[in-house]
DNA sequence: CGGCCCTTTGACGGACGTCAAATAGCGTGG
DNA sequence: CCACGCTATTTGACGTCCGTCAAAGGGCCG
């Protein structure tokens, strides 16, 4: 059974669009299966590993994630943070993904659905194809993004287009009202997402804040001054 | 009419399941239209717009084409290259892209279809929805091996990298036999597509070449230590 | 109080960028 | 065939951004 219609975050990402196939099937005969289970995963835990083809799809529930990929001699390139309503990777739904380990930053609740089920119900309903594709979309342009960030911008640049992107994502979600938000990146999160060490973070960081542009105390973040951040980051 | 069948690039990508698709469907009454038309664009000349949201699919059937994102101060980021048989974006196959600029490189010739036409057919026929849902992934996980690139890797790396993608890109499509391919890119292409300048190309590539593993003369480039280069690049 | 992380700070080094000038290709026209 | 003009590549000197290393604070929790 699906339980996700308690969910806060329902109306995001797949969870919707499925629940709603699922009901429809469940008036036919051949009832379509989809069962799930939840999970809870202490900070700093990974919740999937790189050599890992799983059969789960996985969903989260509540916390901060981060999915990167690792590379030779401890580096590691964050790819995107996942916030709760992010499918791991909507890329991969279809075909496990590979390579990339999923790692908690927080306590981290998530779904899992059998990958097989997940995408009968896909295929048989065109509303969540369209919202499917929708999502991989979006996470296309994101990747990107990200790119051009690492390839063409300063750090100062990088840093502030981070914290612009988390409000965001954070303010779709309803856990950002006003300009303060919970905050629980380490900078060593910043630097492997920034392509950056945490010694410069901190001092790119140290400057933001000495120039009154945001202001990070305990977990979380205030941004002070929208305009010039935006203008730093070159945001529109 | 479909013509892509006489092009040597048909079994790549999506052209041979959209075709097939398209001949199923004309056994029965309500026959799909896919019309399409050909395109010859000269080298250095821009394929679309990034402001453009056309209401055109593009494949690419001849020459090499660049995709990137264009920043304020002349900066770009090349994304990836295209070569005959590639989608101008498979990500952005339903919906128009937006934001980047495609370019020739070599004169190219390109194939557009209707996007509604397109679009009905690949929804109407399972088999061709695998076949992207496939295209997809391998662009997504290709977006996020340039993000690690370009946040995590020394110039050296990402340059021989970069040569040996293309180097299989090429043989994909029987471009390349031996370690001997053609190499249209100037050193500007390959620093907007690394993240460097092209003057810090040059001399990357000049001590490639003077370490004995790779030689580029005229406009081609030979593979000569395939294993040194492959360590360089940290490619299993 | 003490131990563990995380963050901050400073000195120093290196990889890569910038600038400028020289050189090499290459097509065009004489 | 040579002169030319343009663009691409090469080379060298120099600057800067960011990385590295090491040590010194801060929080947090037992």
């Amino acid at each position: 059974m699906v339980t996700c219609a308690v969910c806060p975050m329902f109306s995001l990402n797949l969870c919707a669009a499925v629940s709603k196939a699922h009901e429809a099937s469940s008036r036919y005969p051949n009832l379509l299966p989809l069962s799930s289970s939840t999970h809870t995963i202490p900070a700093r835990r990974k919740i999937s590993y790189p050599r890992e083809t799983s059969d789960f799809v996985t969903i989260i529930c509540s916390g901060w994630a981060a999915s990167s990929i690792m590379l030779p001699g401890g580096r590691r390139q964050i790819l995107s943070f996942l916030m709760p309503g992010d499918l791991v990777s909507a890329a991969f739904l279809l075909e496990p993904m590979w390579g990339r380990s999923v790692e908690a930053i927080t306590p981290v609740t998530c779904r899992k659905y059998r990958r097989s089920e997940f995408k009968t119900i896909l295929f048989k309903y065109p509303p969540v194809l369209e919202k499917l594709s929708e999502t991989w979309n979006e996470e296309r342009a994101q990747a990107d993004e990200l790119a051009v960030d690492l390839g063409r911008r300063a750090a100062n640049e990088r840093i502030a287009r981070l914290i612009l992107r988390l409000a965001d994502q954070a303010e779709k979600r309803s856990m950002k009202c006003g300009p303060t938000m919970e905050f629980p990146l380490r900078q060593q999160h910043i630097a492997d997402a920034t392509g950056l060490t945490p010694v410069h973070v901190s001092k790119v960081i140290g400057m933001l804040q000495h120039d009154g542009l945001i202001e990070i105390s305990g977990r979380s973040l205030t941004i002070v001054n929208e305009a010039e951040l935006r203008r730093v980051a070159e945001w529109h």
